[in-house]
DNA sequence: GAGTGGTCTAGACCACGCA
DNA sequence: GCGTGGTCTAGACCACTCT
């Protein structure tokens, strides 16, 4: 634990320590993290220090704490990311799984929208998935993604992928997805969209685009959705 | 500090304390609360204990700590209130600041719907406002809000009503919004729509519900926007 | 200088999971 | 019974604000 420019409080740089590990993957989802005694005295820092840096992670939701178990590096399952990332949800409340399918996925150079969104450098190489999501049997969701292949080796030839796509960013390149930033409007249904969900031209369609953010901080995923929501809603709890 | 039904840790005990202080108004926006060690005193629990606590309140937006100063109750500023619950801005980034007009307010019997969004009981009354929102003079918004009566006496006597109503349901009636359940979902203009905004018919429309829960969990207020989403995007972090 | 919150420590005891 | 996290305490020192 050395100092840090302008002074980080110890249990900032305990934090950062163990963000790094699991950034770096020394420490992988599921995987037990050192108990807190034992943190403390690699880090020479008093216990209660560890404590304050590990409950931000909870908070964060990057690790799990089970009382008398110990301390894992927290798992986007599919149900998860599902839940978290996911809004569509019946008008009731009822949270509810879709499938996906009808994909395509291309490697090409990004385009200029994409070099802004994703913050990349000019001629860098991007992934481009578009599928379409289904809800009981009814297609409702058109959906195009694009994602940085600088974080995503050869993502391109590892079909098929799966219904969610953040727990492979996690399990096989390492990238947790912490948080994602959406910006939503209403719009028509085009020929283009028509061509994909049984809409007819004309018809509302909530546009969804999607910025995923990375554990370090880089966006690595840009998503738009252009979601049917004649039987589902956007449902979100602002607080 | 007495035991609750099946253990309650004490620092939840103290923070039932302290929020029952704010909910009771005793500690009102602004106010300064004791000192940790003066709650510590008076409560007979460590200065510890007393933090957690009050790191949990900080954590939710109840009150505001600053160092060599004091506590204080979180106040519901117009600015506030705006960019916590105001999810609208320009697609870029930049938030925008709404003004309102052309309001109408009515009291009257609860409707069906109305009674289940709100949890009210049969026959309650409520209080509808009406109104318009522009952005650089262009109305963008037309939105309707309901009100159980029960928890703003008088409200419908007391126009002009703020561009904001959540400051003045915590200043004048103590009630502290703390979250906001939201729905959207795109649909089109319709002909009452095109009456209060510049749409035609037929143009696309962001509908957005909204349940707006109080400190003590009420459902207080249900509010329904229709947007005009040609220049405006709504935008939102998940984490 | 006095009073506030912010950081850090050391240690005790409890609740839980497992062998 | 041991090791884990969860709660709680007591006290030290620092950083900031105001007078």
């Amino acid at each position: 634990m050395d100092a840090a420019p302008h002074y980080r409080p110890l249990y900032r740089q305990v934090y950062d320590f163990l963000v790094k590990q699991i950034a770096d993957s020394v420490w992988r989802p599921n995987d037990t993290l050192p108990s807190e005694q034992a943190l403390a005295e690699q880090l020479r820092v008093s216990q209660g220090t560890v404590r304050k840096a590990l409950d931000t992670l909870v908070a964060e939701k990057l690790i799990e704490r089970r009382q008398g178990k110990g301390t894992f590096v927290a798992e986007h399952t599919q149900e998860r990311a599902l839940f978290r990332f996911f809004r569509l949800s019946e008008p009731g409340g009822e949270r509810t799984v879709p499938t996906s399918s009808d994909e395509s996925v291309k490697r090409r150079p990004a385009k200029a929208a994409e070099l802004r969104k994703l913050h990349l450098d000019a001629g860098e190489q991007v992934v481009e998935i578009v599928r379409t999501r289904s809800v009981s049997g009814r297609p409702v969701i058109y959906e195009r993604s694009v994602l940085a292949l600088r974080h995503f080796p050869d993502i391109d030839r590892r079909q098929p992928l799966p219904n969610t796509l953040y727990a492979m960013f996690q399990q096989q390149y390492g990238v947790n997805i912490v948080s994602a930033e959406e910006e939503l409007r209403a719009d028509l249904t085009r020929a283009e969209d028509a061509r994909r969900l049984p809409l007819a031209v004309g018809a509302p369609l909530l546009h969804i685009e999607r910025v995923a953010i990375a554990l370090d901080g880089s966006r690595v995923e840009w998503r738009v959705s252009r979601c049917d929501t004649s039987h589902l809603v956007y449902a979100v709890t602002l607080s």
